[in-house]
RNA sequence: GGGCGAUUAGCUCAGUUGGUUAGAGCGUUACAUUGACAUUGUAAAGGUCAGUGGUUCGAGUCCACUAUCGCCCACCA
């Protein structure tokens, strides 16, 4: 890889090295915090959220992995221990379904053709198929993860864990078996938690019915045969007197009795201000039901069919269903009106989109209120709300804590099992006919445990966990728990959860809930939450519309360094971020850029290497340069202990174009020896771009010693103070230097042309040493620099700070342009004087301002005056 | 219905607890090929910080309201 000095190439061919490059990192084993260097006391760790094994990188995956990289590369150098774990995840309902699909398509069989065994068997030869393409792009992006402790949630490891959770949750009365009402899509044929059903804005018509002396209305007829409470709200005065009554009512299958109840579920104004319930397909009168004890009947089954309870229309789908009830009331005339333009929020599966049925069923649910004992009487949701609350867990962007705490407040008990058959089996088994227990109506027995129970005639639960279930154990089980493991000691809690805010309840909530519980621990310090990555002009990247990028092929074309600037350069936490080809390319310039510093070093220097030793300054550019660094070092670690990666990679990069290359570099080509100063900024700078780029900088660094490897050098350190004298000082010099070039500019004198300049200063102590700066820098033949003297006449001229140039080109000058130039200088000087005279002249300004804002303000006024006194004068001189 | 966010240069966005004449990149204009870099350099133009009112000595920043756009949650029986 390491290139001999004269065989660099001019630009930067990033695709061409980066995997080489990956490989050295890889095999040096750094990634693995046991190997190395050094005494590392302090351990820094990251769980990586486990992208799907059968998905491919994309841009969500690019950020997540610039970002954890990022922190990840600067821990390691600041000498922590640092683990980066990464994973995969089995995502049990997406894959069920793209194996189904897969299915479907080639052979045109559904699973429950191949049965269970087989298909479970498809998916796993499917996902150790697929699983190596992901993982290896997550290696194109540059990502320090250490894959020696590489997990898969389906890992007999992490299985073991998910067992375990459940049982120790099952044993202490958080994991019940009931029949509640659950979403159903009928399609997965399969529950959905809550969090994982969408909604879609459909019309539909809204049905008046006559029940009895109310009117009801519905947009599901075919859930109503049921229907057998009325509930009108307490106040609504044209109901009081039915309250408690029971009537006989003529209904879809004959005469029935209706209870009347009144509770304020009810809205007078909505509709008729009365209503039917329907326990088991609606969640709001599932808990009415519970409530006064109404009996729950199931209307429609798993299958979308309906029940007996249906009577003679038992078996129809429910459309059909919903035709035929309306006409059956039709006949009875019991049809008040029907409203053919409702709109309303149709349920639907957030995987395959079917509408879903919420339905009553016997279902595994982890219960969220019940008091626990090791909590001291509280409940998983209160405690998960504790630790977010008393800043156990730091949520970054802060407004997302309020959306946490409203989710959980609001977080009913989460139904767990799931009727697919790929994912972490139940791990119940039940045998009927020797009950031992009275486990209500039930004469089954049933055994919780991690593995199958001895005996005879055990059968397995046959559903399988919620996906979240598994990925709720993420930052623990992937460290061996639940054995008392080194690593689990060492790295837990992570350090920081960082992923994009979409999935703030799914998991991250998920995760607060059972690691509290399971290892009475926070699972993470930090929750840094990143945007999405939305195209140009902000939309959401679509197959559809054709905006998408595919990092893949930004790293191929721009390279993974470019890649990863353009995703967190610009970028605030929580905030979606707008991207484009364009912005890639420029950070590709940059990198470009800094590639060709580093070459102008390696040319030049006669013996380039790294250094450590902060060099002695021997002119006002050197002594410039290394405060300029000073300072940088000190702002970036900073910002980044703070998680500002966008402010401290603006830094570097502002110190890397706009002062070493822009100034420095340019000045060193002037007073020449400059090898030491040179190789020690551009080692530091190395390291300071290398959890951005970290390519490119190994690259160069490989150049400057091979003998090291960039991962593990140490975080750039400085004692010195910054010197602000200096940074004014060449400050001055910089100034100087413009306004002449801006004059030059503006009068369009030749750029090759030689000209002369006057200065007068009272700083000239200053200037004078640098006069050949100056000289080549604007490009003159003559400098003359004088404290005091006459001011030539027939010149161009410009004022800056205190400072008086004046370029004698006689026969160049424009005196009307000039002029004009001159005076509207004078004017906008002018109005800011004004503007600052009149902040000073109100006495309650320096009355309760602090006195260095004050006096900051004086040296303003003082300055600007000295200032336009200079050009008014410059202005006669002109005439 | 409840909540959150955004609105700053032509475009995409920064702006940390209120305190330099509000910044960057891209784009635009003019000039340039000087010992790394045209994926370059030099210089410039470009902003009533969405609007209204308030707090304050001082507001892009804090508060209230309005407008437009976006997101999340709940859900109409």
């Amino acid at each position: 890889m390491a290139m001999k000095q004269g065989e660099i190439s001019k630009v930067y061919q990033a695709s061409s090295i980066e995997d080489a490059i990956y490989k050295t990192w890889e095999e040096s084993g750094f990634f693995n915090p046991d190997k190395l260097p050094g005494q590392r006391k302090k351990s820094f760790s990251i769980a990586m959220p486990p992208p799907n094994a059968t998905g491919t990188l994309h841009l969500g995956h690019a950020v997540m992995l610039a970002i954890q990289d990022l922190v990840i590369r600067y821990q390691r150098m600041s000498g922590a221990k640092a683990l980066w774990l990464p994973g995969t995840d089995h995502a049990a309902i997406a894959t069920n379904a793209k194996v189904e699909k897969i299915l479907k398509e080639t052979v045109n069989k559904t699973r429950f053709d191949l049965g269970r065994e087989a298909f479970v068997q498809r998916v796993n030869d499917f996902i150790i198929e697929s699983q190596n393409t992901i993982t290896n792009q997550v290696r194109k992006m540059g990502s320090s993860c250490d894959w020696s402790r590489q997990r898969y949630t389906l890992d007999a490891g992490l299985s073991n864990a998910v067992a375990t959770a459940f049982v120790e949750m099952y044993h202490d009365g958080l994991i019940y078996r009931g029949e509640r009402i659950v979403n159903w899509c009928p399609h997965c044929a399969s529950t959905l938690a809550d969090d994982e059903v969408e909604y879609q804005e459909e019309q539909t018509p809204f049905y008046y019915f006559k029940y009895g002396p109310v009117v009801i209305g519905t947009a599901r007829p075919e859930t109503k045969f049921g229907d057998k409470v009325i509930i009108v709200h307490p106040n609504d005065s044209r109901y009081q007197a039915l309250v408690g009554q029971e009537l006989e009512v003529d209904w879809i299958l004959g005469k029935i009795k209706a209870r009347v109840i009144a509770d304020e579920a009810t809205e007078i104004d909505m509709g008729s201000g009365a209503m039917t319930i329907t326990p088991g397909h609606s969640f709001i009168d599932f808990e009415l039901a519970q409530k006064y004890g109404i009996p729950i009947e199931k209307i429609i089954d798993e299958q979308g069919k309906l029940t007996a309870a249906a009577g003679t229309l038992a078996g129809l789908d429910v459309k059909t269903a919903r035709q035929k009830v309306v006409e059956i009331l039709q006949s009875k005339n019991l049809v008040d009106h029907i409203d053919e333009n409702y709109t309303h929020n149709l349920s639907v599966c957030y995987r395959c989109g079917t509408a879903v049925e919420p339905l009553v069923s016997k279902q595994w649910f982890v219960n969220v209120n019940a008091p626990v004992k090791k909590f001291k009487g509280q409940s998983l949701k209160e405690r998960s709300l504790a630790v977010v609350r008393n800043n156990e867990i730091k949520i970054i962007p802060e407004r997302f804590e309020k959306t946490y705490f409203h989710w959980m407040e609001n977080l009913r008990d989460w139904c767990i099992s799931r009727q697919i058959w790929f994912g972490h089996r139940i791990p119940v088994w039940y045998r009927n006919g020797k009950a031992q227990i009275a486990n209500g109506k039930s004469s089954e027995e049933i055994y919780v445990g991690v593995s199958k129970p001895t005996g005879e005639g055990w059968t397995q639960d046959p559903d399988t966990l919620d996906t979240w279930f598994s990925s709720g154990l993420w930052t623990f089980s992937t460290l061996g728990w639940p054995e008392q493991t080194v690593d689990l000691k060492t790295f837990h809690p992570t350090s920081l959860m960082e992923t994009g805010y979409d999935i703030l309840f799914f998991w991250i909530a998920r995760m607060i809930l059972m690691t509290t519980y399971l290892i009475e621990d926070i699972p993470f310090e930090t929750v840094y939450l990143h945007g999405l990555v939305r195209d140009e002009q902000g939309r959401k990247m679509s197959k559809s519309l054709e905006n998408t990028i595919n990092p893949l092929d930004t790293i191929a074309k721009y390279g993974a360094d470019a890649t990863r600037l353009s995703l967190i350069i610009g970028t605030t936490p929580g905030n979606d971020v707008n991207l484009g080809e364009a912005k890639i390319a420029g950070y590709r310039n940059f990198v470009n850029k800094l590639w060709n510093i580093s070459r102008y070093i390696l040319m030049t220097v006669e013996n380039p290497q790294t250094l450590d030793q902060r060099p002695q300054p021997k002119t006002l550019a050197d002594a410039w340069i290394l405060a300029e660094l000073d300072l940088l070092i000190v702002t970036a670690t900073d910002n980044l202990d703070k998680y500002n990666f966008s402010a401290v990679g603006e830094k570097i990069y502002e110190f890397t174009w706009s002062k070493l290359a822009d100034w420095y570099v340019e000045v060193a080509k002037i007073e020449k020896e400059k090898d030491e100063i040179l190789c020690y900024v551009l080692t530091q700078l190395l390291k300071l771009w290398h959890p951005f780029t970290p390519f490119v900088t190994e690259a160069i660094w490989q150049e400057l010693n091979p003998a090291e490897l960039l991962i593990v050098a140490a975080w750039p350190q400085t004692s010195a103070k910054v010197d602000k004298n200096v940074l004014n000082d060449f400050g001055l010099v910089k100034d100087v230097i413009t306004a002449i070039r801006n004059l030059r500019s503006e009068s369009k004198i030749a750029a090759g042309k030689k000209i002369k300049a006057i200065i007068i200063s009272k700083q000239a102590k200053i200037l004078t040493p640098q006069a050949e700066i100056i000289k080549s820098l604007a490009r003159l033949q003559d400098l003359e620099i004088v404290e005091t003297g006459d001011q030539p006449s027939q010149a161009l001229s410009a004022v800056v700070g205190g400072t008086e140039i004046y370029l004698p080109v006689s026969d160049m000058i424009d005196i009307e342009q000039e002029t004009k130039r001159l005076t509207a200088e004078a004017q906008q000087l002018n109005n800011y004087l004004e503007s600052l005279n009149k902040k000073l002249s109100n006495k309650d300004f320096v009355k309760r301002a602090p006195a260095e804002v004050v006096k900051a303000e004086m040296a303003k006024l003082e300055a600007s005056r000295e200032q336009l006194a200079k050009i008014s004068e410059q202005l006669k001189t002109l005439t």
